[in-house]
DNA sequence: CAGACGACATTTTTT
DNA sequence: ATGTCGTCTG
């Protein structure tokens, strides 16, 4: 049956309308240009927002000044990057303007398009629903069929399961077929061209007959719902009166497309972003889509944020001389009336490692004494790892903190055992998930895990593994979690009570396999536990765990009402749209950031550069930016490392160098320095900060 | 065929 | 410093 829908158009919407909105707090709030955003409501505009211009505060304002105009919030959509992003906006739209505001629709655009496709899913095909797979699920599956098809036996190396993912990943995300891909970013990989092909292929089948989509797949299959079900695309995009999309800059091609779709009923569509903060290509992103936005609408109004209200003028002179030294220039700059002067940003060259981490640990701690709470100071790095120094002088004096980005919960081994035992329950045909709850058990090998799974593919009732053709001696080794998944199987219980089952059936397992640090592990098993808490359903909590997956390190340190706010480490990445009191940049190394990776390719260099922009323009009052002048590489010995060429060049009347000085080896105190830009060299090393009281301080 | 051991490469960033 | 892959042994 086919249904056609015709969607009468308010023409009542505007809110020049509704003259019963006051726009007196939105004048003495706003400035021109923010006042001009929130209240340009009909048609497609274009915010192009700086750094620190106040980007939220207008999204934020508009949101609630619709809701005013007597825009009903279900009839909004509000697409940010994180969820995290759009609960805050919206928590924060229902104080400042109205309470009807926590009532709009918002999420990211993987998370709009999995509830849309829950919705539609027997329209696509999917009749029994389907599961989300998160990056490393999709491994796996990669990893399964590889062997299916034999290619990991191949004469010359084949690309490793994660290598593989990536191709086929990026050819979603860049609209690009496995060949071009191949071609452009894996060129080592050419002779494999073939059988990478064959294994794109098995691996689309895979999902197809299973019911599996990858993150991937909910934007394209999000697409292909509304391009091919006009009635939906109709009644879907009618529903969506005001749509806003946050972080445009990092929206790729088929985002833009979706954009396009959801807004084309009513037409009102307000994208927001800087393409100066374009730092998610690996991932598709384009941040032409931003700067392309307005010839994709007819009459889209430009509006330029470019008044900044977050650093101080000294930092935003150093910001604004880092993102010029761009190929690719950008237009905009941003300016301060509200914040002259303040400290000069610090370029600190440390002798190594240690004593860039004793610096950063030094200063946090005098800040603190100044007033400034430890979250209210950031700690920013180019990849995960670059912390690892730090956070062992952080838990050495104390200092509690938090790190974002980097390995996520769900990806961590024991939370993956437990995760497959709870994706059995949810799916007893679910291959991968029997196969590593197998692997987990004495005497079961590939060999006997793949012959069970065999069999549970046609099984009547897989949980009856004893009336399976494999021999009895392993049967036996798999009793304990027959059992288990008999008893799970059973009744409806809660997530939490689930998890709570799997992992008393699991810790025994978990302290074979891991006897040297089980006791860390367990603590996470309890914090597994505790998530789930607030999800009855547990389809619920594995696809908000795929879809807003939990950093690691931030799980468990929610603090008791007396304890300190933590201090915050975090990639650039994951640091987006935040801002600090007080921001340091670890590691500000060539080859670092640049990464080594992005060095000799120039739109990689550029993306490198606003990494660094990003990073820089988070800080409001003061900036530190550190890289160790001694490093050791590997087995490799010491080796003397470049400070990053983006920071090489800036004129010394930018930022004030401070070298750090051994306290044993204290020099004869020097006279001021000749210029008075430099500072006398910071001492180091003999801090009574500690809040363990110092003694244990290494000598210097 | 399970499981241990050793060689080897391999290092971003995230929904 | 780690994980992944291949090989060897019992």
């Amino acid at each position: 049956m086919s249904q056609k829908f015709y969607v009468i158009k308010d023409d009542n919407d505007s809110a020049a309308t509704h003259p019963a909105v006051s726009l007196e707090k939105y004048q003495s709030e706003l400035n021109a240009s923010q006042l001009d955003a929130v209240t340009t409501t009909r048609g497609a505009l274009l915010v192009v927002a700086g750094a620190g211009t106040g980007k939220t505060k207008t999204l934020t304002y508009r949101a609630g000044y619709l809701i005013e105009s007597g825009i009903a919030a279900a009839d909004i959509l509000l697409l940010t990057f994180t969820r995290r992003a759009a609960r805050e906006m919206l928590a924060r739209a229902s104080t400042l303007c109205d309470v009807r505001a926590a009532a709009i629709e918002g999420g990211t655009f993987h998370s709009y398009a999995h509830r849309m496709l829950r919705q539609y899913s027997n329209r696509l095909g999917f009749e029994r629903g389907f599961t989300i797979l998160d990056q490393s699920d999709s491994e796996d599956i990669i990893d399964l069929v590889r062997t299916s098809l034999n290619f990991h036996k191949k004469e010359k190396r084949f690309p490793k399961k994660s290598t593989l993912q990536n191709i086929i990943s990026s050819g979603a995300n860049k609209q690009l077929v496995v060949n071009d891909v191949v071609a452009l970013s894996y060129p080592h990989f050419a002779h494999f061209t073939e059988e990478i092909l064959l294994l794109a292929t098995a691996y689309r089948d895979y999902k197809q007959t299973n019911a599996l989509l990858d993150y991937d797949d909910l934007l394209t299959e999000f697409k292909r719902l509304l391009t091919s079900h006009t009635d939906i695309h109709e009644k879907i995009s009618a529903s969506i009166r005001h749509l806003m999309v946050d972080e445009y800059q990092d929206t790729n091609l088929v985002q833009d497309d979706l954009v396009r779709l959801l807004c084309k009923v009513h037409g009102n569509v307000m994208a927001v972003g800087d393409d100066a903060q374009s730092i998610y290509s690996f991932r598709g992103a384009n941040f032409r889509n931003i700067l392309d936005f307005p010839k994709k609408f007819a009459d889209c109004k430009v509006i330029k944020l470019e008044e900044n209200y977050r650093s101080t003028e000294r930092i935003l002179s150093l910001t604004n001389f880092v993102i010029n030294q761009a190929t690719e220039k950008f237009t905009k700059h941003l300016f301060t009336r509200t914040k002259p002067g303040g400290e000069f940003p610090a370029i600190v060259a440390a002798p190594d490692e240690r004593f860039q981490s004793k610096f950063i640990a030094q200063m946090v701690l005098e800040l603190r004494e100044e007033g400034v709470g430890l979250d209210k100071m950031a700690v920013l790095m180019r990849s995960s790892r670059n912390s690892f120094e730090l956070e062992l002088e952080l838990a050495k004096r104390k200092i509690p903190f938090v790190k974002y980005g980097g390995q996520k919960f769900t990806e961590a081994a024991h939370i993956k055992d437990v995760l497959a035992h709870l994706k059995i329950i949810l799916n007893p045909k679910d291959v991968i998930a029997w196969n590593r709850a197998l692997l987990l058990l004495e005497g079961i090998g590939p060999k006997t895990a793949q012959d069970f799974t065999t069999w549970v593919k046609q099984a009547q009732n897989p949980y009856n593994i004893e009336a399976s053709d494999v021999s009895p001696k392993y049967i036996a080794a798999t009793r304990g979690l027959a059992e288990l998944l008999k008893s799970l199987s059973a009744g409806k219980e809660p997530a939490a009570k689930l998890i709570e089952k799997v992992v008393q059936y699991y810790l025994p397992l978990l302290r074979a396999k891991y006897f040297e640090d089980y006791p860390k592990r367990e603590k996470d098993l309890e914090n597994f536990i505790a998530i789930a808490q607030n999800h009855p359903s547990l389809e619920d909590l594995l696809a908000e765990l795929a879809l807003e997956p939990v950093d690691f390190s931030a799980v468990g340190t929610e603090r008791s009402v007396d304890d300190e706010a933590p201090l915050v480490l975090s990639t650039i990445h994951s640091a987006k749209g935040l801002e600090w009191h007080s921001v340091f940049l670890l590691d500000a190394l060539d080859g670092v950031i640049p990464s080594s990776y992005a060095v000799g390719d120039a739109a990689e260099l550029d993306e490198e550069l606003r990494l660094l922009y990003v990073a820089l323009t988070r800080a409001k009052e003061r900036l530190y930016i550190s890289y160790p002048i001694l490093s050791y590489q590997r087995a490799i010995q010491d080796y003397l490392t470049n400070p990053s060429r983006f920071i090489a060049n800036v004129p010394p009347d930018l930022f004030e160098r401070i070298t750090l000085i051994d306290a044993r080896q204290m020099p004869p105190p020097l006279p001021q320095s000749a210029s008075q830009l430099s500072s006398p060299p910071k001492q180091l090393g003999h801090s009574d900060n500690s809040p363990s009281g110092g003694s244990d301080d290494l000598p210097f």
